[in-house]
RNA sequence: GGGUGGUUAGCUCAGCUGGUUAGAGCGCCUCGUUUACACCGAGGAGGCCACAGGUUCGAAUCCUGUACCACCCACCA
């Protein structure tokens, strides 16, 4: 017998080893089935789980296992990402604790990303083992990482065509700079942070410019206004004048250009191409000179005189300082707010820097698709908008297009060593005597000589690419065959050619992530994946949204009692409660908070259904039956709960199925939590208590509720799956139920919901009058009324009764089960009209009374007459003349049928 | 500055294409435990559905506007 708790601990762990033992996660991608791919956005391979993983893992091992159970060829490609800048920095911050004191000197590039393959290879099992606490149930023989050799080669791959193509270009663009990383980072992985700042205005020969950077100033030999400024209109564009500035006099330039606002500060401003990206643009369009005045240190280069050396934070007062006492000074606001860019990763300040960088080009239409050519972006923007891909919640759709319509061109080169290195190489030999050799060789494979004058002195290009670069092939890359993929022969098509996975699995079914990646790699994946193969990477985005503290706040490493670990809610209250409370409750793409009651809600959904089995199991004990081996068919024998019962199934299983089909998991989750619950647990099971059950039927009911749970729950209903069925069938293997319509019990359904209302109604009455519980009752359904009854809604029952006139057939006792049993709580003998509290009585007539004039006022408004539907029409004429009997009867019964009083 | 979403019970949220008297879970109050489950059962209280207009026979639901909150994008020297 089953303990009277459910205890997770002691099943889990067992239960996973058994299913992965077994094998089904395993694909096949030989069978014939139907596929369903999902590929998990693969966490940090150094990292630990935290709730955006664990609601992540929920959502798709519930499409997966859903998939699978129906028959499908089931696909979940579990991996883990390299992570570059985050991984890069963990290990160097170890190995400074550890007392080196500039690791990368001291360790060289080769030693340091040993180091940092080592440190990744030695935790790496700490994700995987995460990952299966939570049950999911992926293909671990097909576990993937973004470093993997063959992923390698595609990157490569990509890399070349790209760049042959005309997509991938090297130039000088204002970027941002971590001088504390020392390396570029892209557009979306800054953050602005508010800062006050002085504001200060300085007189620049004859104009008044104010700026919150003064170090910047040095070089400016620009001043700019709009070409509309009336106070300006003196000036013409490209008149120099000189004046004295930081470090002696200069030369200036007046440029016109609309980039200026003329409402901001004195409208006019000086640039610094080199460290502002709208100066840069402005420069580049009046073809200006830019200068570095910051080096990629940090510290004033020797442009800055006197200063040069000086960190940013020591120089600013003292530049100020030095034009106030030369009387440039006009004055100073203190309390300007500004906001300042920061490296998400780092924290460092960006200093934005020109730098030669590689970038994709999203604007050169050169990429053929659909028989048409067109740029990245214009593909992008094809492939979601003629509905290759759908993005659930569909609003998505619309942010998304919003980003493209402003994406710039990707700068994908990073200045840091751990990630892949960009496949490129420049020849350095000492006899360069063809011009070509200063052009860069892209190479998939490192090249063997300078293919213009054969010297071997090459020199890879020392820049990584963008971590997202290699994400962004994921859902085909780790589809690759890494036998075929060593093969130096074959071209990237060839590759994709002879990998069975991929030929049968790609393109993936549903990419399910956190609205947050949406552009950092779900739109790269569209990019990369739909111009690489050809095909779209897969056809529904479902986006989950952010898991948030209970007061909305995000949880946050820097303030750890906001954090909820996943894991310790396992241990807790077993990993089948963790999902259920990420996921029932939650709409897609809509932030959900989350607490530990809530969880603790889940556990004791979990034990309910626990409990339910193990009444189950205990009835057919006392039948001396064994469940395992009960196989229950329906026959025509049922009475109302057994008929009613089934037919509730029915339905829950086409809802269920549907809900899943489209997605909707919190809709479905909460269906069968109220089904399993509120129905089965405590009607069908509480009136079956004193009756005589049909065990059949109660084992069919409950496996049915087992297997469409199994999803949403899997460690519970697999563990209860093993006390019902023979030992070799797994619940995660089982058969999803089809769904018989059963229109001829539909009646039965509909009685026994009568039934419910009455005993409700009953217990209310009872309880009202302070009868005893344990003193019987009765009420009557006349067999002639009855169907009437059946049509009506509970809460004019409660009104019958209440006037006497309901009374409840205790007949529809045809078959050998026994309704009478289960309405033995209404075999009771107290007529109804001693129940009846006469203020009560007064109470509903003047109801009526309302209530019949307003259906009156209606029905002669002649507006509503002509407009509304005939049929609500006639359903209020109805209504009107069963209330009014309703009424008549009341006065006639209980008020002595006086029409007022 | 541009965009997106939200505002429903003390808390967390459902409420699809307008249609009887707006729902659930948690919390709270009352009663109940030899009988699958106190990680339980029965019952109850609690809501001018943010505000103001409009459309309609009828609006939480559709339209317009306002306020507040959240997020995303751009970024002004």
């Amino acid at each position: 017998m089953l303990q009277k708790a459910y205890d997770p601990k002691a099943t889990e762990d067992r239960i996973y080893k058994m299913w992965e033992e077994s094998g089904v996660f395993r694909a096949d991608a030989k069978s014939m089935k139907e596929v369903f791919i999902v590929s998990m956005p693969p966490p940090n391979a150094t990292g630990n789980l935290h709730l955006g993983h664990a609601v992540m893992l929920a959502l798709e091992d519930i499409f997966i296992r859903f998939a699978r159970m129906r028959g499908k060829e089931a696909l979940w490609v579990p991996g883990t990402d390299h992570a570059a800048i985050a991984t890069e920095n963990v290990v160097i911050r170890m190995v400074k604790e550890q007392g080196m004191k500039d690791p990368r000197k001291e360790l060289g590039r080769e030693g340091l990303v040993e180091k940092i393959a080592e440190y990744v290879e030695k935790s790496r099992g700490t994700i995987r083992a995460q990952i299966r606490k939570m049950g999911s149930s992926c293909d671990w023989s097909r576990e993937r990482y973004t470093m993997d050799p063959q992923l390698n080669r595609c990157v490569n791959e990509v890399f070349k065509r790209m760049y042959d193509d005309g997509l991938i270009y090297r130039g000088h663009r204002i970027v941002h700079w971590d001088p504390k990383l020392q390396t570029t980072v892209s557009d979306d992985e800054v953050d602005w942070k508010e800062e006050v700042a002085p504001f200060t205005t300085f007189q620049y020969g004859p104009f008044h410019i104010s700026t919150a950077r003064p170090e910047t100033k040095f070089g400016d030999k620009y001043v700019v206004v709009h070409p509309d400024d009336e106070r300006y209109k003196d000036y013409a564009h490209g008149q120099t004048f000189d004046c004295e500035w930081i470090n002696g006099p200069i030369r200036a330039t007046v440029i016109k250009d609309k980039a200026v606002d003329p409402a901001f500060g004195t409208g006019c401003m000086t640039i610094t191409p080199w460290h502002d990206a709208a100066d840069f643009d402005i420069a580049e369009r009046h073809g200006l000179e830019k200068e570095q005045i910051i080096g990629f240190d940090g510290k004033l280069l020797p442009i800055a005189g006197e200063f040069a050396g000086q960190t940013i934070a020591d120089a600013r007062p003292k530049i100020v300082e030095k034009l106030q006492k030369k009387g440039l000074l006009v004055k100073t606001d203190p309390s300007y707010v500004h906001r300042k860019a920061v490296s998400q990763r780092g924290g460092g300040t960006i200093e934005p820097q020109i730098k030669l960088q590689w970038f994709i080009d999203v604007n050169r239409s050169v990429v053929p698709w659909k028989g048409k050519t067109m740029s990245l972006k214009e593909m992008m923007h094809d492939v979601v908008h003629h509905g290759d891909i759908r993005i659930i919640p569909d609003r998505f759709g619309k942010v998304y297009f919003h980003w493209i319509d402003n994406l710039r061109d990707w700068c994908i080169s990073r200045q840091i060593w751990w990630g892949h290195r960009v496949p490129v190489w420049y020849c350095v030999g000492d006899t360069v005597c063809f011009p070509q050799c200063k052009e860069p060789i892209i190479s998939v494979f490192p090249p063997p000589y300078c293919p213009h004058c054969k010297s071997r002195n090459l020199e890879q290009d020392p820049d990584t690419l963008d971590t997202w670069f290699s994400s962004a092939l994921w859902t085909w890359s780790t589809l690759v065959d890494p036998t075929v993929a060593q093969d130096t022969s074959l071209s990237l098509e060839q590759i994709l050619e002879r990998s069975p996975d991929y030929k049968r699995f790609h393109p993936t079914t549903v990419m399910e992530t956190g609205y947050d990646i949406l552009f950092f790699w779900v739109a790269r994946m569209i990019l990369m994946t739909t111009y690489a193969t050809g095909q779209v990477p897969f056809k529904t985005v479902y986006l989950h949204g952010l898991i948030r503290t209970r007061d909305g706040q995000k949880m946050s490493k820097s303030h750890p009692e906001t954090m909820i670990d996943p894991l310790d809610m396992i241990a807790k209250y077993g990993a089948d409660a963790l999902r259920l409370s990420m996921i029932v409750g939650q709409a897609p793409g809509a932030d959900s908070k989350l607490y530990e009651e809530k969880i603790a809600g889940y556990r004791n959904f979990v034990n309910k259904l626990w409990n339910a089995s193990r009444f189950v199991l205990m009835k057919c004990e006392e039948k001396g039956v064994d469940p395992r081996e009960l196989d229950w068919v329906m026959t025509d024998y049922l009475d109302i709960p057994d008929a009613a019962l089934y037919c509730e199934l029915q339905e829950l299983i086409q809802d269920v199925t549907k809900g899943l089909d489209e997605y909707r998991l919190s809709e479905t989750g909460e269906r069968l939590y109220s089904f399993v619950w509120d129905f089965f647990c405590d009607w069908y099971l509480e009136l079956s208590k004193g009756a005589v059950v049909n065990p059949g039927l109660l084992v069919h009911a409950l496996r049915t509720i087992l297997i469409l749970l199994h999803p949403y729950c899997p460690f519970v209903t697999e563990e209860i799956w093993s006390h019902l069925s023979s030992e070799d069938q797994m619940l995660i293997n089982e058969e999803w139920p089809r769904a018989y319509g059963a229109p001829h019990l539909k009646s039965a359904r509909n009685q026994f919901r009568v039934l419910i209302d009455v005993i409700t109604m009953l217990r209310k009455i009872r309880s009202d009058q302070g009868i005893e519980a344990s003193r019987p009752m009765t009420a009557f359904i006349h067999s002639k009324r009855h169907r009437v009854l059946l049509e009506e809604h509970s809460d004019h029952i409660r009104r019958m009764a209440q006037v006497g006139s309901l009374t409840i057939d205790v007949k529809p006792v045809k078959h050998p089960n026994s309704a009478s049993a289960f309405l033995s709580e209404l075999e009771i003998q107290v007529p109804l009209e001693g129940l009846v509290d006469p203020a009560a009585m007064r109470k509903e007539r003047d109801f009526l009374v309302e209530y019949i004039g307003s259906l009156e006022a209606k029905i002669a408004n002649e507006a509503f007459r002509v407009k509304a539907p005939a049929c609500v029409v006639e359903e209020i004429r109805a209504k009107l003349a069963s209330e009014k009997e309703k009424l008549s009867k009341i006065e006639e019964h209980w008020l002595g049928g006086t029409a007022g009083d």
